[in-house]
DNA sequence: GTCTATAAAAGGATAGAC
DNA sequence: GTCTATCCTTTTATAGAC
């Protein structure tokens, strides 16, 4: 009897260890230094196979850019998307939220994604709204249904819940994230992050009260 | 008597045709392609000199890159910082504050100026600390006075200045300034701005009302 | 499938005439 | 200062052996 195949995140069955170590490989290099600079040579090293081998499995650098963009806008979006938004206090889910989604969108491999998939967008269209969609847009969407449900409960004054669920994100990112892109502050720090969520809940929380 | 040396945003004293013609060229091919796939070729011959005539001004890729992102940082943020923020009504100078901001930064020009500054961030972190500096710090501390004046006054409360015009300018962005980074949506359409414009400043003045 | 070796092209930078 | 012609490195992609 066949034991079960290991799940590999790659496409379907394939022996995937050669592939997810291109895979890797190609991660490391491409985000290190964006699209242009890294090399099929550097790849190859960084993977430890040739470079014939990262042909045969992906045929070109542009496919090898895109399958790799595409693996890592779903392992940086779907702890998000998989998260549910429950609890019943406001306030607390939102500071939660919040939180969750800063220390994500700060971290280095998300800042250095973002990067590259924004230099590329022109080139590729499809990864940046692929990107687009994984991430701003599902993460709005999903924000923007306990929006509506505390407005119908009548907690908040929300009448265009996927407007404001928008503005929330944008109030989270900020000064800091913009400063993230721009290289300008490497590593997240815990502190400030804090203080961001807590001034956007609370200037969401006073724009949408219903007094 | 010699007359008035012609005004071009050069170097001190020089004669500007020719420099001037291949800051032109770089731009447009830049900002076409990104720092990567811009070969020198094509500047010359877009600027429409040899290029040896663009080393002998510019040294190297690297140095006419950073000239040219320095003079469009320039021409793409001056209309904001010369602008004065001055009215009565609080609600129709932030309205057309977030008006003019937006016209701005959703220019092609603008977009594409960005996305290769972050694109580059890592290796040129002069400039993206140019770029944020001239730009989105320049721009929060200008409102930040006017915010403080509005909260010594009593119009508003606004206990940290500077913190909420972070805030109003991130709301401004939201949705609408990622798409445009992200090449999603090319042209900015100007009822899509006026309705993003009024619902941020909305939630704005909601947020800080005194009552 | 995987490796070594090679082809073929592009692009940054420079030499030398005028 | 400006142009034409050239050098030399890097890099994508492929050929051919095992």
């Amino acid at each position: 009897m066949a034991v079960a195949a290991p799940l590999q995140s790659d496409t379907p069955n394939d022996p995937p260890s050669k592939r997810s170590a291109i895979l890797e490989g190609a991660t490391r290099v491409f985000l290190a230094s964006g699209y242009g600079p890294a090399s099929m040579d550097s790849i190859a090293a960084e993977a430890g196979v040739s470079k014939q081998t990262v042909y045969s499995h992906f045929g070109s650098k542009d496919a090898l850019f895109e399958a790799m963009v595409r693996q890592k806008c779903d392992d940086l979006t779907s702890p998000m998307a998989d998260s549910e938004i429950r609890g019943d206090n406001p306030e607390e889910v939102l500071i939660g939220l919040g939180r969750r989604f800063m220390e994500l969108v700060l971290l280095p491999a998300h800042t250095r994604l973002f990067r590259a998939i924004v230099a590329e967008s022109e080139r590729f269209p499809e990864l940046a709204e692929g990107f687009y969609r994984a991430g701003p847009r599902q993460g709005a969407d999903q924000l923007a249904e306990y929006l509506a449900e505390l407005d119908r409960k009548g907690t908040l004054r929300i009448p265009q819940p996927k407007a404001s669920a928008e503005l929330f994100f944008a109030t989270m990112r900020a000064d800091l994230y913009m400063r993230s892109i721009l290289a300008l502050s490497e590593e997240p720090d815990t502190d400030e992050i804090d203080q961001q969520v807590t001034l956007a809940v609370a200037a969401f929380l006073a724009a949408h009260r219903t007094t």
